[in-house]
RNA sequence: GGGAUCUUAGCUCAGCUGGGAGAGCAUCUGCCUUACAAGCAGAGGGUCACAGGUUCGAGCCCUGUAGGUCCCACCA
């Protein structure tokens, strides 16, 4: 017997009831089960320094969607969660933090000040999960994991060491991107360019010979004092011979050569470009062709180094004003023009980044991107949306090396070690080895990695790689990556080629890429344009699952949204609505008890809508199969608002409230059934309502393990579903015909039904009903003729039938003869169109039988309409 | 410079393998009809950016043009 229920859904009194009865019963927990088919989705790790943000709600709705879903299919569905140590993010904070205290890193020393990061991470890294949880997220939460937990630690060793021992990790002194605020190198990734306003100071250093000068232009003039050459090109007949002469350096007034290399452009500015290897990357590819020396200006932070006794410990910005003013003095300087340009920004604090030539560890990256490559093209792992493909091959394609060694702290610690002795180095998995050639004990590298190299591993490691766990031969490959177009270059790239290199396999059968969720302008979501709109806010006050229905409606795979209030409470109206109509089942239910119905106790209308729902089911699998849950849930959500509510309930009442009704246990067993199955339909989307109603419905123990809803061909009414289809027609317009006569609701009146069709005439005969209560029929009569029908009735015509009701008093006849006569405007349109189509030669043979029949079937009913508006227009005239 | 993507109702967006343009919100009209006014019944509103092409048939496929967004790229 289920309990009288509140008028309105009130999300917050039932969400967290409902998550720790799903928590308790582990219905969450997968475990390998050779019986069923695993499915499998690891959720892109947040940073343990998030908070929820729009982004995480609807990667995680789109998740959490799938699982429940293919959990109900009866897949072993395993979802598994976890937060990643976000290394400089979190350094940084935590850094922050302790300067609060007065100290800093280096005051605290290595141990403590990674204590003071774990004992950080006790504090806020369980924040971002209880988050998730308020979402709904159905992850295995036993199985949460972190990307420096022993796992996780283990894995990313035995990756390391494995590349080390095939060559595919190397240690280089080469050019990288430096962030002088977070001290620490970073990957090409990790940049991000800007448009900068900027100027170009145009240079010119003399020739030592005394001949002249020759003239340039830079961005950078501070980077001048480590300049080693002046290059033009190879084919500029301008400069052919200043090639092999040497230039004196202004200020640094060192003699450097002029050289020729086909990288400089001769069309871009004098056709002159100042060498500085140390800190340009192109500059420093035209050192190692021609054997340039390498002289570093730059400090740490960016302060000019104490070489330059006049210049040292400025910072770069400071030393470039102070050298522009040198360069004036010496006549160095031609002029200063504006110039926008790029910069490369940290894209953590978006310092400028500064390049510079350090001694890291790199992954190469060629032989890797080949086979990742490889696995899209032949469709092993295949995005969602389609065309994200060619990003992903452009970037594999363009690869560079990349470079992995951060000089940060809070990492996984590289695995090699040094001999301080003999120079000696060794990668390996065990805790302080000894040199291997002179015995001593060797110092560990005290560089961590980057961030991205355990969360590349992530889909194996998280399920017991490198150990061939009986988790890992289950649910490895997984199934589905659900991430943003953002991440694909840090993450869904490293884990694809990681995937194939260690495990053989491509970690994942789809990436489902969505988009981003913009504020109501179309703007990012900010922090400093304060835009952002908390999910929890959202959840506080419209509940979890309005949350998540405003998330996935009317959105299509990679594409943005925008997110503002008005559809949250749309969904939130909807939300309300499958409250209602639930509530309003049950108390019907209540005061009869639900026996089982054989199939041939139900009226047409119970046929139709269990047709219906029985279509719906095989049209939404398919939708989702197909991961078009926006188009999925807006069919749920059109099936239980229009055809279920506004129809088939409003239909079935009278037999409710009539206990003689011999029909009532079959709009009973119908009204359960129909609703049950739309609420395992629309579960995934909405899990905390569908749970909330279905355990006062059923005596199933939770929806979220019950079966999905699939296609039953004894559920395959399409008779029925036509003859509900004609009374709905002949419902509408009648009452399209009463609005456009302002006839008010209480004014009843009788409804002649005129047909020669038989079968239609039975139709009309078993839905009487219908019409005195959706149509304010007082009556209806059913006749082959139009006998006894008052000459100024209203005509409404449908197919194969014409439905009179009379309103003496209220016709307008002119207006009745105007209304006819668009009707018949709009039928000779139709016929046209149609007669059009079947009276091309070419449309007849060439186009499929199915349609030309749908065609015909056209014509034949719009014929028989034109004949009745014809015929009643001709009686009005007289 | 290269690439991707978008342009559909006043606004925000759907539209599955090409077969008579849809939703939500907003607007207008009438209803407190005993599940729901967070509701019910109706209405208006679109040469699907533009120009060509393929096809019996194009919002959908192809080419080009214009405008927007994003990504990548070593132009000092």
């Amino acid at each position: 017997m289920s309990k009288e229920l509140d008028k309105n859904y009130n999300p917050s009194e039932i969400e967290g009831r409902i998550y720790e009865k799903w928590l308790e019963h582990k219905y969450f927990h997968a475990e390998p089960d050779r019986s069923k088919k695993p499915f499998t989705i690891v959720m892109p790790p947040p940073n343990i320094t998030g908070q929820l943000h729009m982004g995480h709600a609807l990667d995680n709705t789109l998740q959490d969607i799938l699982i429940r879903f293919k959990r109900m299919q009866g897949y072993e569905a395993l979802w598994v969660p976890g937060t990643d140590h976000a290394s400089i993010a979190t350094e940084v904070k935590v850094v922050e933090a302790i300067a609060k205290e007065g100290l800093t890193k280096e005051s605290l020393g290595r141990e403590k000040f990674l204590e003071r990061v774990w004992d950080w991470k006790k504090e806020y890294g369980g924040r971002i999960v209880s988050q998730l949880k308020k979402m709904g997220s159905s992850a295995d939460w036993d199985r949460e994991r972190f990307t420096m937990d022993e796992g996780c630690s283990k894995a990313v060793k035995e990756v390391f060491v494995n590349l080390y021992n095939k060559g595919l990790i190397y240690r280089g002194k080469r050019i990288i991107n430096w962030c002088p605020c977070c001290h620490t190198s970073l990957s090409d990734a990790e940049v991000e360019y800007e448009e900068q306003a900027g100027h170009f100071w145009h240079l010119r250093y003399p020739l030592s010979d005394g001949s002249g000068y020759i003239e340039m232009a830079t961005t950078r003039p501070e980077t001048m004092l480590g300049d080693t050459a002046v290059a033009v090109n190879p084919d500029d007949d301008r400069y052919k011979d200043y090639v092999g002469k040497t230039v004196i350096l202004p200020i640094v007034h060192r003699e450097i050569p002029i050289i020729a290399d086909s990288y400089v452009d001769m069309e871009f500015g004098t056709g002159v470009v100042k060498i500085t290897p140390a800190h340009d990357p192109n500059d420093f590819e035209v050192g190692l062709r021609h054997n340039l020396a390498v002289i570093n200006v730059l400090t740490d932070d960016a302060k000019i180094v104490d070489d330059y006794p006049k210049y040292a410990g400025m910072d770069r910005y400071e030393a470039r004003k102070a050298i522009v003013e040198d360069l004036k003095a010496e006549g160095a300087l031609v002029e200063i023009e504006d110039y926008s340009h790029n910069v490369g920004t940290c894209y953590r604090c978006h310092t400028t980044v500064e390049p510079r030539v350090s001694l890291q560890w790199f992954v190469k990256m060629e032989d890797l991107a080949k086979p990742a490559i490889e696995a899209v093209k032949s469709g092993e792992t295949k995005f969602v949306p389609e065309h994200f493909d060619k990003t992903y091959y452009h970037w594999l394609e363009n690869i560079k090396d990349w470079c992995i060694s951060r000089q940060l702290w809070w990492g996984h610690r590289i695995p090699a070690f040094y001999c301080d002795d003999c120079n000696e180095t060794v990668v390996t998995k065990d805790a302080a080895p000894v040199c291997p050639k002179c015995g001593k004990p060797m110092r560990q590298d005290p560089d961590t990695l980057d961030t991205w190299f355990s969360s590349a591993l992530w889909p194996f490691s998280t399920l017991g790689w490198p150990d061939k766990t009986e988790d890992f031969e289950y649910f490895y490959p997984t199934s589905t990556l659900v991430t943003g177009y953002d991440i694909i270059l840090f993450w869904v790239i490293r884990m694809m080629f990681s995937g194939i290199e260690h495990t053989g396999k491509a970690p994942f059968n789809t990436v489902l890429i969505h988009g981003l969720v913009r504020d109501s302008q179309g703007r990012k979501m900010s922090k400093s344009l304060g835009n952002g709109i908390d999910p929890l806010e959202v959840i506080d006050k419209y509940g979890a699952d309005a949350l998540r229905l405003t998330l996935v409606t009317g959105n299509a795979p990679g594409n943005d949204m925008r997110f503002y209030w008005e559809r949250v409470e749309s969904s939130r109206n909807f939300a309300n609505k499958v409250w209602n109509a639930s509530r309003f089942i049950m108390m019907n239910l209540d005061k009869a008890e639900v026996k089982d119905v054989s199939l041939d106790k139900l009226t047409d209308a119970d046929k139709w809508i269990l047709s219906k729902v029985n279509t719906l089911a095989a049209e939404v699998t398919e939708n989702m199969e197909n991961y078009d849950l926006g188009v999925a849930v807006s069919k749920i959500y059109d099936f239980i608002w229009e055809e279920f509510c506004d129809w088939y309930i409003e239909m079935v009442k009278p037999r409710l409230y009539n206990d003689e009704d011999d029909t009532k246990a079959a709009a009973l067993w119908t009204l359960k059934t129909v609703l049950i199955n739309s609420l395992k339909l629309l579960h995934p989307y909405m899990p905390f309502i569908t749970e909330e109603i279905f355990c006062n419905l059923s005596d199933e123990e939770s929806i979220m393990i019950s079966s999905w809803p699939v296609f039953k061909d004894e559920w395959n009414f399409k008779d029925e579903e036509k003859a509900v289809e004609t009374i709905k027609e002949a419902v509408r317009g009648i009452r399209n015909t009463r609005t456009g006569m302002n006839v008010p609701p209480s004014r009843k009146a009788k409804v002649y039904v005129v047909t020669q069709d038989d079968a239609v005439a039975d139709i009309f005969a078993k839905g009487k009903v219908f019409f005195t209560t959706l149509a304010y029929a007082s009556d209806v009569a059913i006749q082959s003729d139009k006998n006894g029908i008052d000459d100024d009735a209203v005509a409404v015509l449908i197919p194969k039938a014409s439905l009179y009701i009379p309103f003496a008093e209220l016709v307008d006849i002119e207006k009745e003869i105007e209304r006819l006569k668009s009707e018949e405007k709009r039928l000779e349109g139709e016929l046209k169109r149609v007669n059009g189509m079947l009276g091309n030669e070419k449309f007849v043979s060439k186009a499929p039988a199915a349609k030309i029949q749908e065609e015909k079937d056209k014509l034949e009913k719009y014929t028989l309409m034109m004949q009745q508006v014809k015929e009643r227009l001709a009686h009005l005239a007289k």
